[in-house]
DNA sequence: GCAGTAAGTTACTGACCGGTAACACCTGTG
DNA sequence: CACAGGTGTTACCGGTCAGTAACTTACTGC
């Protein structure tokens, strides 16, 4: 099927699908993240993507597959996010902490931004059979594995406590963010948070 | 219309409806928060309340209308929550917070617990004119109000800072109970978190 | 030119959505 | 008894939803 190919423009990516597939992809991973999952129709999807509904459907076996598609999106754009900003200074984890709120932050400033993807999915998908609920699982639970290896790496004598403190305080300052415009919510002092906790951990 | 009755079921409130209403409000609040506003039709809440669309429309002008006096319904408990837990020691500031913590994490331990209302409804509603927004809105910067007058009542300097922490802490945890179960999350550190950053502002 | 394949087009299904009209019932009050 | 109000029942409207069938177009490599 994909073998022996020459041609010009095809892409550099392992499967063969060259445009279409791609386009509906990016337009409906825009579309569930500005309005949300279960505000957006197939038809929606399609018609934004300059196609139809019957090129999508060659495309996605069903629009909850595509939903779930769009989360592990997410989580590799999210882990990019947080490998880049880490890997600055490897061997230091508390100023490590203190890049990811200031990062985090400025991120946030974004007018476009609503949330924390998996977070709303969370709040839009309550079936527990739905192809989305364990990457949602996943991907939360992961995110407390790294913060609570980042606590340990400060020397914090109860890095548990201060993982999980500064996890509430990055999902408090997602969650902020769908009410309070840009940086005008407490996320504003979500590193100064972070600051303070690190500090009553180390110092006393 | 309402004048001159004498019948002995007719409830002590102001408006006249005796039953009904009362019966599909408290299903529609039921399934709204348990299973999601987008994801509960008129038909099922009617259905579910034991009567039909009919007579639901006989008591609610639309859906929409029923979501927004759901959420004002939810703002109510929350400050009546709130009021009850502040009101056992109204001159400490520091302790208000730390039992506002104490019965939030417990308030939580429940399974049927589904994160915050108001939270999740700015999760679904993404419509700047449908009536819940002004609700959620209101709610959430109210809220923000209280956790600075509290930080400033404890004595710190950086009263904002520490009210706006405190507040990314509780809807962080909200957040997080979504797709941690019961307190297996890192909301079980919520009252940690706090008293850590209580002493980092008060004592440095 | 032929064959294969990706894509566009139109029309459809069955289910569900929010919302409405018309009518029957039942119960309490005058 | 008659009347009224709250309620139940059935059927319906127009719209949207996810998903499918069948046909056509256009490009590409051989």
């Amino acid at each position: 099927m994909s073998a022996n190919k020459t041609p010009a423009a095809m892409a550099a990516e392992a499967p063969c699908k060259p445009r279409v597939r791609d386009r509906i992809f990016e337009t409906a991973c825009d579309l569930f993240y500005q309005q949300g999952i279960r505000a957006v129709g197939v038809d929606t999807i399609a018609s934004e993507a300059g196609t139809n509904k019957m090129s999508f459907y060659r495309s996605f076996s069903s629009k909850d597959d595509l939903v779930a598609e769009y989360l592990r999106q997410q989580v590799r754009e999210l882990w990019e996010w947080w490998d880049e900003v880490v890997a600055k200074h490897p061997d230091d984890a508390r100023t490590q902490i203190m890049d990811l709120f200031g990062a985090f932050v400025t991120k946030n400033c974004d007018t476009d931004v609503r949330g924390c993807a998996l977070g709303n999915a969370a709040v839009e998908i309550r079936e527990h059979d739905h192809p989305a609920h364990p990457v949602i699982l996943e991907y939360k639970s992961e995110l407390r594995k790294r913060w609570h290896a980042l606590a340990k790496r400060t020397g914090a004598r109860k890095h548990e406590q201060l993982g999980d403190a500064l996890m509430l305080l990055q999902e408090g300052g997602m969650q902020s963010r769908l009410v309070f415009c840009g940086v005008s919510g407490p996320l504003k002092n979500a590193a100064h948070a972070a600051q303070s906790l690190i500090k009553a951990h180390l110092d006393c």
